[in-house]
DNA sequence: GCGCGGCGTGGAATCGATTCCATAGAATCG
DNA sequence: CGATTCTATGGAATCGATTCCACGCCGCGC
């Protein structure tokens, strides 16, 4: 009844040998029907459990993957594994989560770890230049996807959203509804998204008239605290804008606060339009208007990636689309220009 | 440069045995500096990483630690594994993350995982009654420790906040507040803290002198949906509360949003205290007062506590204090009783 | 100068499961 | 009925690292 049950255990009380109860178990079919039903039971009797490291070691697949988030307590990054998690227990995969907490140092520990382990494939959410153990994640050979993010200079599948696509969006609703000056909040250079969503940002200006002033555009670190950093210092600018526009979730509930405490009302005082649908934006006072991506989506993508690379079918690149999603928070009266 | 570089590798390149370059690599004292000079540079050439598995299976330890925790996406327990996996990163343990998604079954499935992959201890917040794996856990002697959440009838170390007190500042709060009637949105019977919970409650109103009726109390399911139907509920009976508490974030959230479509605003209309500390509850508008514990903190108690578990040394469950943390949504003007 | 203790090392066993190989016995065919 | 193929099986090798055992060699002491 311990846990110290082995294959020899089973194998004799089952009066078989250790070969004929490994291939009952794996379902050989080249078993006589009388010692599949006798393994099989005594496994059931003894409540065997197959070691998994030793099954991996033999076979060189670990049936595990591995995935790499840069904050878990980002709503986001919780449900891309959500999502990456539900479509590996689909296919018998375990997940193992780890989180790289923004920080590459971090980031590099656990890819280490997940190369000790022998994971049979990796997705990651990146960031960072590509140097340490990316670099080695590829000398492995290891099977790798990008989520979310990807690095420059690595030829890897990745899934991400289609960012330009997502601001623009944003900024043409914003001036469609009158806005001129809009504040940027985006997110650090050293992240693709970071990135895209700033050059993005500038090119939908242009596009569409509005104000080019270098004092609208700020950057935070896609963490809370700067986006109460970017908003207050958008707001006690010479010219303060009439909306704002978050490059991600986190800095939006930050700007979000010091909104408030700068006495003025999202909606009614001031636009706001934040990245990614987390659950409960829907929920606030007023309501959020963000640009979304399916983080659900992008996350049972991914997995699939993975596991398409690891039993070598071809694997494409996917850029799912953004939408727009309305509310309260973008749509009181726009504040003149 | 392959990642299939054995200790065999190491060893012929340095010109000794595997046993000595292991010998060497765990820091076994019986070796000679000309040996440790040679294997250790040899190791590093060839860009050496030990295969986890096959350690594991010789030795007996994996220096792995299970973490299933009820819901990724719901902010208090992501906090909860970002400080157990920090704890384990100080002890040089892997944490594997995984998530029941509030479904016995999926926790049964990934506790099968953690036992297949022999992980050397398990944290759990546990849901159900104790069935399933639960019990093949006890038997298979794999340590163990409930974090948050306990399970009646199992004898095993746990870290819990205590719920009893938590309840009685808040409601204590919201009686000098002038509060007589407070709606409560409660958790399931299923999980010990709905249970903890519901049970303080209604001693914390008999205790105050509150109106003690049943219409005031609703249970949810810890999900956010459960939230805003509970509190649709209260405030469409016949004698509305004045004051809301929800024994979760997400439901709490939920009921932000029911309020806010019946047209009642948290804070001036209504009061509303909710169980866990998120981060961004301070941001909102209205700022939301919690009953608090510090998630991060119990997830770090629970790695420690494991771990003294898992290498022999005494452990003893530990409850943590809650502290209240009043914010706006309950010191608006009270609605007179 | 001989013996004994200790240090460093190579070789082999080990962990648990899978898989290759050889073989015994049954089944099939000419 | 003998030769051959096929099937089920036991035994052994294997995966990569650790650890036990035994041995060679050095130095020290008598």
């Amino acid at each position: 009844m311990d846990s110290t049950v082995t294959i020899k255990d089973v194998a004799e009380r089952a009066g078989v040998s250790a070969g004929t109860a490994s291939r009952v178990l794996s379902g050989n079919p080249a078993t006589s029907a009388a010692a599949r039903e006798r393994v099989r039971a005594a496994a059931a009797e003894l409540g065997y459990r197959p070691d998994a490291r030793a099954r991996a070691l033999r076979s060189a697949r670990s049936h595990a993957v591995g995935l790499l988030v840069s904050d878990v307590r980002n709503p986001f990054f919780a449900d891309i594994a959500h999502g990456a998690e539900q479509a590996a227990l689909a296919a018998s995969y375990v997940t193992l989560l780890a989180n790289a907490n923004e920080d590459t140092a971090q980031q590099d520990i656990y890819l280490e770890a997940f190369l000790t382990q022998r994971v049979d494939g990796i997705i990651i959410a990146p960031q960072g230049e590509g140097g340490g153990n990316l670099r080695a994640l590829e000398r492995a050979r290891t099977p790798l996807v990008f989520v979310d993010r990807t690095v420059e200079g690595f030829d890897v599948p990745s899934v991400t959203a289609d960012n330009a696509q997502g601001v623009e969006l944003a900024v043409a609703h914003l001036a469609a509804e009158g806005h001129t000056r809009i504040g940027y909040i985006g997110g650090p250079r050293s992240v693709s998204t970071g990135r895209a969503r700033h050059d993005a940002f500038l090119a939908a200006v242009a596009r569409h008239g509005l104000e080019e002033d270098p004092e609208l555009i700020t950057a935070g670190d896609f963490r809370r605290a700067s986006g109460g950093t970017a908003a207050t210092a958008l707001l006690s600018g010479r010219k303060p804008p009439t909306a704002l526009l978050a490059a991600d979730s986190l800095m939006a509930v930050g700007a979000l606060g010091a909104v408030r405490r700068q006495g003025r009302r999202i909606g009614s005082d001031l636009a706001l339009v934040a990245f990614d649908n987390i659950d409960w934006f829907g929920e606030l006072a007023p309501p959020l208007t963000v640009v979304a991506h399916d983080a659900r989506e992008l996350g049972e993508h991914a997995m699939r990636l993975v596991l398409d690379v690891i039993e070598g079918r071809p694997a494409e690149s996917v850029v799912l689309p953004m939408h727009l999603v309305v509310r309260e928070s973008s749509t009181g009266r726009a504040a003149g220009a």
